[in-house]
DNA sequence: CGGGATCCCTCCCGATACTG
DNA sequence: CAGTATCGGGAGGGATCCCG
C-alpha cells in the first residue's frame, strides 16, 4: 500500500498555467504598461510620462516583449519628428478585466494586509 | 489653453493598486505556493515536493512573507520530529478566484501568444 | 522623438552546510 | 522534519551617452 502523500509534483514550474501567467505578465512594468494602455492608444513619450519611475530602457524593453507576445501593437508613423504609438491588441484587451478584478481585490483587502504586517512585525520579530 | 496630454503620471509606482498586487503576489513562488495550498492545509515537506524546483530557502522565505501579509497561517505542532503545517487564511482564500480566472485566461489564450511569438521572431528578428 | 548600446551595480536566488 | 546561515554567480534594471 502506497503512501497517500507520495511525491508527485503537481505544480510544475515548467508546465503549469500559473507560470505561464507570470511568463506573460511577469514584470511590474508589463502590468503598468497594460494598465496605462487600457483607455486607448498612447505614444511612447506619453507612456513614459504616465508611468512614474520607468526608465526608457525598461519601457522599450517591456513594450517590445508585450508586442512579441501579441498583447500590444506598435504603430510607427513616418514623420519628422518620428511618432510611435502603442495600443492593446484584442488579446491584450482580454486581460484587462482580470487586472481590474485584481485591482478591486487589493482595494478591498490591502488595509488588512497592512494590519497583518504590522502585527507580524510587532509580535514575531526578533 | 493647456496641453491635453500634459505630464501627469497617472500610474504611480508607489501608490497604484497594481503595484500593491505585485507587492503581495510578487514572485512566482508566491503564486505557486498559494495554488498549492488551494485544496487545503499542507506540511512543509509536502509543499516542497508538490512545487517542482523550489529550493527550501525560497519556500521558507516566500511562505514567511505570505504569513507576514496575512495570506497564510503557520501551525507548529510540538512533536518529535517537528511538524509544521501551512494553510490559507480567509484573506488568502479570497485571492484564489482571481488566480483561477487568470489561469483560465492563460488556458484560453496561451496558444495565440505562442503563435504571436513565433510570428514576431520570424518577421521582426534581425 | 523614440529609441539603441554600454557600463555597472544591486539583489535575487540556487547550492551547500549545519542545527534543534 | 523543518528550518537557519553563508557564499557566490548571474540576471534585472537604472544611468548615461549617442543616433537617425
Amino acid at each position: 500500500m502506497k503512501n497517500v502523500t507520495a511525491a508527485k509534483p503537481e505544480i510544475s514550474v515548467q508546465k503549469c498555467s500559473y507560470m505561464r501567467v507570470l511568463e506573460i505578465v511577469s514584470s511590474k512594468w508589463a502590468v503598468l504598461i497594460i494598465a496605462a494602455l487600457a483607455d486607448g492608444t498612447k505614444r511612447y513619450g506619453d507612456l513614459r510620462r504616465r508611468i512614474e519611475g520607468i526608465s526608457q530602457k525598461m519601457l522599450t524593453q517591456t513594450v517590445r516583449q508585450l508586442e512579441r507576445d501579441g498583447l500590444v501593437k506598435r504603430y510607427v508613423h513616418d514623420s519628422v519628428p518620428p511618432s510611435v504609438e502603442y495600443e492593446l491588441t484584442p488579446i491584450g484587451q482580454t486581460i484587462l478585466p482580470h487586472l481590474f478584478s485584481m485591482k478591486q481585490w487589493v482595494n478591498e483587502y490591502y488595509a488588512e494586509v497592512e494590519r497583518a504586517r504590522q502585527e507580524y512585525d510587532r509580535t514575531d520579530r526578533k
